[in-house]
DNA sequence: GACTAACCTTGACCCAGATCAATTGGGACT
DNA sequence: AGTCCCAATTGATCTGGGTCAAGGTTAGTC
């Protein structure tokens, strides 16, 4: 299969709906915006939006992670955004995007008609509000990245990228980030490399040092385990603590 | 002079009136505005926030140059913001910045309340609106300078700052960009290497390099003319053509 | 009109990460 | 169980920008 395909699912169940553009929605909200919504997957590797396109909708990545890259001319890219559960995809008020957004696992997506999700967003300030709040936290992430492709060596950025991905898993489970933490990597190394400005083979050299080094273990070439967060948290140089105890 | 000091002006004849967080604003709700602000004076190289400080308010730069640094706790320090006439500081509902907020040049505020402001954006949609597109602005912002930082190399890197600052200055004036303009870097050697994420010799070296190759003319430090604003888009290696004609 | 203190420029050398080039490994098909 | 294909690893070498070090400029200040 190798387009879109619909389904349906209700708000009641849905696994994003306290943390995405409707965590503040009420029942009566929730009714108007499911009038205007409708799912919709992608497969892995599948191009969303292609930078430059017309978007006719706006929405939420309900699973999966996509992401959010600027090309130049010559080929060279960088990732932007890394769009997980619950992030929203899109501008009110913009009809194109400066960006692709491309799956890099099977996606699914609750998507929003934009002219009628623009007129709800007017009159229910509980969709502005949480947008405005998700957009800040967005920002603050991004500035966070700056100084991580900025100032960052190539071993720091790692250990940060992989903080980040624990963190946002960890988010999902409300008790706090302890030692060996295991998780999947939803990224291959050259997107790893564009994300954190690199190329693949620094990126797979560095992978190779850490395990070498005992900061994480790898089994398969996605499979990690990290046996002491303050160790990796040391190896991000990130000047928060180890965050707990210490 | 070495504290800061209040003043008091007008949104009449304010010249951020329609660029800033209350762009949207009808005269009554400037009225509400009015009653909770203050106009605040910092000098070239004073600092605004501390990152970690509790911000008693939010506000508006009015005139002058701020910028928003990160830094590690070796002293490796990345600007992730440089803030402009009309840019809008602190974050409604969080009571510290993350970042250093620190006054490049002479700088007047007009400074919120912090609470009051909170609550008085609850109640008016037109600046619960503003903030919202100017945050997504400084998304999409943050995003292209991340390109910046990733991909492109210490020429690109200078080019595109003197395009970002171009254009800034130019959006105050109605006509579009033409051929030699002049304007006046607001920002030390070192603070540009901290913005392009590299050391103040190498800002040097491609700030020669560039007058060298006739892409810029220099005058003193700070004074600059482009000859030919083609010419710098291209040394900046920004995907979209001339931007005029053409 | 010399003194000082930032700020900036330039040079020489070095190294982290890029580039170029083989291999290797691991799933999904026959 | 072989083979195809793509992702990843690993090695050898190169280079852009960092580092270290020496001057040069400019604007105050007395």
């Amino acid at each position: 299969m190798s387009t879109p395909k619909d389904i349906s699912t209700s708000c009641d169940s849905c696994p994003i709906r306290h943390r995405a553009v409707c965590a503040r929605c009420n029942a009566d909200e929730l009714v108007e915006l499911d009038s205007i919504k409708y799912y919709r997957t992608y497969e892995a590797g599948q191009t969303v939006i292609w930078s430059g396109d017309i978007m006719g909708f706006v929405g939420s990545v309900v699973s999966g992670v996509a992401t959010l890259t600027q090309t130049m001319e010559d080929g060279r890219t960088q990732m932007v955004g890394l769009l997980l559960p619950s992030d929203f995809v899109g501008r009110p008020g913009r009809d194109g995007t400066p960006y692709n957004v491309v799956a890099t696992t099977d996606v699914v997506m609750c998507c929003f008609r934009k002219k009628p999700f623009e007129e709800l967003m007017e009159q229910t300030p509980h969709i502005a509000q949480r947008l405005l709040e998700m957009t800040l936290d967005e920002l603050d992430a991004a500035r966070e990245w700056m100084l991580v492709l900025g100032r960052k060596t190539a071993r720091e950025k790692i250990a940060s990228l992989l903080l980040i991905i624990v963190r946002r898993d960890a988010s999902l489970t409300p008790d706090g980030i302890g030692d060996n933490v295991v998780f999947d990597l939803p990224l291959t190394r050259e997107a790893m490399a564009d994300y954190l400005g690199l190329t693949l083979e620094t990126v797979s050299r560095q992978m190779s040092a850490l395990k070498r080094d005992g900061v994480i273990q790898l089994e398969g070439k996605r499979h990690i385990t990290v046996p002491k967060m303050g160790r990796l948290m040391d190896e991000a140089g990130d000047d928060s603590d180890g965050g707990f105890i210490g």
